[in-house]
RNA sequence: GGGCAGAUACCCAAGUGGCCAACGGGGGCUGACUGUAAAUCAGCUGGCUUCGCCUUCGGGAGUUCGAAUCUCUCUCUGCCCA
């Protein structure tokens, strides 16, 4: 598959229009693709990756990436969390953010290449006037059309006038770009066609529109760092490896369309391979690895591995293991010591986990929740799969 | 502006005077098993000086021997009418 191909179809939903944009691709237009960022989240995971692997593959083509930095967004709130909608950001917060961001996107494109703005200087100025214009060119049913929106209102579910507003905004951003194409997940849909139909009205030509697959979390919903299943870009080897590690047998093949670089006809034959049976931890382990790789380099993903195959599948201590620092020797009774090696909140909890079993310490079993425990450097405390080394003072 | 309904633990959601530290899901943790931290099955999931005690059911005040449950008020949300 030729290289255009690849980016109008690898890990894509909806392309608008098709045509028009492979046509301005092969006839060698140089592209200014947008890419909103929200300065609120520093926090990126494997889920952004997936567009910001497109926006790389724009910009290997010789495509410019625009990102915009939302910080007029920011400063009103994001109306999909409630907690967060009276939210400001402050100046230094959203600075702060960004220098985080560049640093987690660098990893997946070439940051000095993007031309970075921030939509707060045309969002900024507009009027009432202005703004009352801009929302005349759509209506409430058109609004109420979007999935989100119908099911957060039947739902009985508030919706904040100002969330309306939001296509709004990001579509009045293409036009202040002179966006050529805008990326973003599935769930864009609905602003990225915004876009269109401002740039439009202001008589410039509709930008195309890519949607990328919604890549799903440890626990199949949609991988969101507030549902707690997402694999942030900033997991070390370790956990980035096993979190991996635990996603669904079936996730498979989409997490090597989505997040590998690894041909398509390569996993096709994979997937191929796992129809005849083929136990999926060997693939798993394979794309465990490759993501790893993309994060952290080889050498680290090598590590991360080894360290699977040794805690995980052999069950054996890891290598590094934090420590709890004590500080007296003597006895302490068992609960104390896990409270504070942070391996249960409460002494409750430790009561209940000894009672269940989990608690070792140097490879015995304790099972007494009152047992007074000889403190001694060096000793292992194990609960689950979390261990930690006793260390006294001097 | 008026009328009605609702606010329960991390999330969803039962409970309408004592049997409620509060049913059931989800999530999380642990155990068993395994092909992995998947899947499956089981236990646990407010705190403590734990056969007992203490603090929880939007906030505050009250009724009662006793309240998540009744009353008043405040805050927030949804629906309907305008």
């Amino acid at each position: 598959m030729d290289p255009i191909a690849t980016v109008l179809s690898r890990a894509t939903v909806d392309v608008v229009v098709r045509e028009e944009l492979e046509t301005r691709m092969r006839r060698g237009d140089k592209l200014r693709v947008k890419f909103g960022v929200d300065p609120t989240s520093p926090a990126l995971h494997l889920g952004h990756a997936v567009v910001l692997r497109k926006l790389r593959a724009f910009q290997d083509l010789g495509h410019t990436i625009c990102l915009v930095i939302g910080d007029f967004t920011a400063q009103i709130g994001d109306a999909s969390d409630k907690t967060s909608m009276r939210q400001m950001l402050s100046e230094e917060e959203v600075y702060q953010n960004l220098a985080n961001y560049k640093k987690q996107i660098s990893k997946i494109i070439d940051e000095s290449k993007v031309e970075w703005s921030y939509n707060a200087d045309w969002l900024g100025p507009l009027r009432f006037k202005d703004i009352v214009g801009l929302a005349a060119n759509f209506t409430v049913a058109q609004m109420l059309e979007r999935e989100n929106f119908t099911n957060r209102f039947s739902a009985g579910q508030p919706i904040g006038l100002h969330e309306f507003l939001y296509p709004l905004m990001q579509g009045y951003d293409s036009v202040a770009l002179r966006s050529d194409v805008e990326v973003g997940g599935t769930e864009q849909l609905f602003n990225l066609l915004a876009g269109r139909t401002l740039q439009r009205a202001f008589g410039q030509q509709p930008q195309s529109v890519m949607t990328v697959e919604l890549l799903l979390g440890l626990d199949g919903r949609k991988m969101s760092k507030s549902y707690g299943n997402a694999i942030s870009l900033d997991d070390p080897p370790k956990d980035m490896y096993g979190k991996v590690m635990s996603f669904p047998d079936d996730q498979i093949i989409p997490c090597f369309e989505l997040c590998t670089d690894i041909p398509l006809e390569e996993i096709d034959a994979i997937a191929a391979e796992l129809e005849t049976g083929t136990n999926p931890m060997v693939y798993k382990k394979r794309l465990a690895f490759e993501i790893t790789k993309l994060y952290h380099g080889a050498a680290q993903a090598q590590r991360a591995q080894e360290a699977f195959e040794r805690e995980v599948q052999r069950k054996e201590r890891p290598v590094d293991i934090p420590d709890v620092m004590l500080d007296r020797p003597g006895e302490w009774p068992i609960a104390d010591v896990l409270v504070l090696a942070g391996l249960t909140k409460s002494k409750s909890e430790a009561r209940q986990k000894v009672l269940e079993g989990a608690v070792y310490v140097d490879d015995v079993r304790i099972s007494d929740p009152k047992h007074l425990l000889v403190v001694r450097n060096g000793m292992v405390i194990k609960l689950g799969r979390h261990y930690r080394r006793v260390t006294l003072p001097t």
